[in-house]
DNA sequence: GCATTCCTGCCAACTAAG
DNA sequence: CTTAGTTGGCAGGAATGC
């Protein structure tokens, strides 16, 4: 024993890996165990680490489920304090900003960010107070709400969601999982070249007046003056994002690009969240998209997209001008916070060939879309060349000539005339990581993608606009907006031969409806849910909860034309006229009858909404339904679970006896027998 | 082979904002 | 009142299960 001796090792550099490979699970979505909700994005991350950094949420956990949603900070602020935590550095963080990141930070009793308002607000704070609170927990300012006093009190719908108080719901959506693959990386390289990224943004000078108001709502871009030396200017919300740079930057490797891959140590940093900027277009040089679309794997490894900026968009200077420029007409970027995300799909999926390939190919190009940005003419797809193993996923065709031209020069100028940028890329192995919202154009002979993320604000279809929703304005929500078109960051759209496809982020799956595709969504966030009256199913689509409790009732509201035989639905109405008459029920006329509902008079629009959309504060358990008004024209908006019932969603029906009596030919079939809990 | 479920384009009704 | 966004139903093909 004595002889022994005791050996101590240090390693330095755990601490460090330790966060980094932290950021990286992070990034990835790995063994995330809470969603933070913050002005309807949502991020993810790991309790243990959030507890341990935050006063805040350090007595929140200890209340919360796994969602929780703070409507005391801006998302774009909270980006910065959760990578902060994530990785102890904060890069490039706009000046006009920094006031509100303190404040944030103190508010969540982030101790580093906290105090980082002591030098700088000397005149503000009594540096007494700042000081001791600083040695504290949280720095508080004389007025501010001390974020230790903040116990996290999940208050039961209450209506106002006050300051400061979490907003704790069951809310689940995928939303958050893109984020945090979004490449959040903070790197240790210098600054000068920090970031470029992907997009760089540059508002259009209508735009920039036109959402004012709202834009200085959610976008604090600071208008104008003193930021022309912010990089990014506009990036509301990613001060990762230099324009300055932008022109030197524009060589990423593809790692880069796909921000799952993005290297910690590596000198790109993809930006968190890239876009919220400004419309940019990325050109995708090689349509490689059966590789990058459908094989995750060649997604990294191959591709070595280089971005190049194409200087006809851009003010003849890149770096300071340029910033400055930028600074002046973004502030206010009518972006919307939510608009953030850049995807990254670490398995860019495909934009599925089936799903493409299910997608009539209409010729007849449609207008320009409201980005100002041409659709290219591009061949339509083909069966055969979507189901080829290696065959590309969507195939670019023959062009003509001036179409090529048109793309390049004339988008381009386009872009330029409302100060878009235009990046191009080698290969269109990005699409799967591109920001909701981009557009992807086909581009005919040159077997290309133009990626351009809208312009906010637009009104082009299909875009959301975006609504400045602020949360903390007016206090109250107002019931209104329910109603308001809200941003979701559940696509991107796909521009082929004039034709939109809009393809779930998710999935990759296209949709020539925005609609349907805001319906499939549902499916990934589960936004929305659609009880069983009768039992305990529950259903993502309306539709399937109508269909399913049909045969609850055993209704048959088809009936055959030919022999009067009823039948509770379409298929095996048509199959009877099949198999039984040999006809074709989709023939010119009718072979059968449809009868109206008569057992479940539904109002419409009747769901239950987990989503904090304007319902403020929610206990974990609690579930929001919605109740659209009826016809009845009674205010049915948003009430509690606890003083809702079915009578609020069913309009109750004369005969109760309905629900037992067997519609067709005494059939006992569809015995049915109200649930007790009914 | 039949029944059921899933999926998606399309459409009408409803609703809210302007 | 008009316009535009949302919701849910329907048709009909495809996939799945028995």
């Amino acid at each position: 024993m004595e002889g022994k001796k005791l050996i101590s090792a240090t390693d330095t550099q755990y601490s460090s890996v330790l966060l980094q490979s932290l950021n990286e699970q992070r990034d990835h979505g790995l063994f995330c165990d809470v969603t933070v909700i913050v002005e309807d994005q949502k991020f993810r991350a790991h309790r243990n680490i959030l507890s341990a950094s935050s006063t805040y949420f350090h007595q929140l956990f200890s209340v919360a489920g796994q969602v929780v949603e703070l409507s005391f900070v801006r998302a774009e602020i909270f980006a910065e304090i959760l990578n902060y935590i994530y990785s102890s550095k904060i890069i490039s963080i706009r000046s006009d900003l920094l006031d509100e990141l303190i404040k944030s930070g103190q508010q969540l009793g982030v101790k580093f960010i906290a105090d980082l308002g002591i030098p700088l607000s000397d005149g503000k704070n009594t540096p007494s107070e700042v000081k001791d609170g600083a040695s504290e927990t949280s720095a508080s300012g004389p007025g501010q709400r001390d974020a230790e006093t903040q116990v996290p009190v999940i208050r039961p719908e209450s209506h106002e969601a006050t300051d400061g108080m979490p907003v704790i719901t069951q809310s689940f959506s995928l939303h958050g999982i893109e984020y945090e693959t979004t490449k959040i990386t903070v790197s240790d390289s210098d600054d000068e070249d920090d970031d470029v990224i992907f997009c760089s943004e540059i508002v259009p000078p209508k735009e920039c007046t036109k959402d004012k108001i709202a834009a200085t709502q959610n976008q604090p871009c600071p208008s104008s003056a003193g930021v022309s030396d912010q990089k990014s200017c506009g990036s509301g919300g990613s001060p990762h994002l230099t324009s300055t740079t932008a022109a030197q930057k524009l060589s990423l490797p593809t790692s880069q690009l796909s921000p799952n891959q993005t290297q910690p140590g590596a000198e790109s940093h993809v930006p968190a969240t890239p876009h919220h900027l400004t419309p940019s277009i990325i050109v995708l040089n090689k349509p490689l998209l059966n590789s990058s679309l459908s094989a995750s794997s060649s997604h990294q490894a191959n591709v070595t997209p280089t971005i190049n900026l194409l200087e006809e968009n851009q003010q003849p200077s890149n770096n300071g001008s340029l910033a400055e420029v930028e600074t002046t007409t973004v502030d206010d970027d009518d972006v919307v916070e939510d608009d953030v995300d850049i995807i990254s799909s670490s398995s860019p999926g495909s934009v599925s060939s089936s799903s493409l390939g299910q997608q009539p190919s209409v010729p007849n190009a449609a207008a320009t879309e409201g980005s100002g940005v041409q659709k290219k003419q591009v061949a339509p797809l083909s069966e055969e060349a979507l189901s080829k193993a290696g065959e590309f996923k969507i195939k670019i065709s023959d062009v003509l000539a001036g179409n090529k031209k048109e793309l390049s020069s004339g988008v381009a100028s386009k872009q330029a005339a409302e100060g878009q940028k235009i990046i191009t890329l080698d290969t269109a192995t990005e699409i799967g990581g591109l920001s909701t919202g981009c557009k992807v154009y086909a581009n005919i002979g040159e077997d290309t993608y133009d990626v351009v993320i809208p312009v906010k604000g637009g009104s082009e279809e299909g875009e959301a606009k975006a609504v400045e929703t602020p949360k903390a304005s007016g206090g109250g929500e107002s019931p209104n907006r329910k109603r308001m078109k809200v941003k979701h960051d559940d696509h991107y759209e796909l521009i082929v031969d004039g034709r939109v496809y809009y393809i779930c982020i998710v999935c990759k799956r296209s949709y020539a409806c925005l609609t349907s595709l805001r319906r499939h969504f549902n499916m990934h966030s589960w936004e929305k849910k659609y009880p069983c009256r009768y039992c305990d199913k529950v259903f993502a689509l309306a539709e399937y909860r109508t269909k399913h409790e049909i045969h609850h009732t055993g209704e048959r509201r088809y009936q055959c034309l030919t022999c009067g035989k009823s039948f509770i639905n379409y298929q095996i109405t048509a199959s009877h006229i099949r198999s039984v008459h040999s006809q074709e029920p989709s023939g010119d006329t009718k072979l059968y009858r449809l009868h109206p509902c008569k057992s479940l008079q539904i109002r419409q629009y009747t769901y239950i909404s987990d989503r904090s959309s304007g319902i403020q504060g929610m206990n974990n358990g609690s579930i929001v339904y919605r109740v659209g008004t009826g016809k009845d024209g009674t205010a049915g908006t948003t009430s509690n679970s606890s003083d809702i019932s079915w009578d609020d969603i069913f309009v109750p029906h004369a005969n109760e006896a309905m629900f037992k009596q067997n519609p067709s030919e005494g059939s006992s079939e569809f015995e049915f027998v109200i649930p007790e809990s009914y």
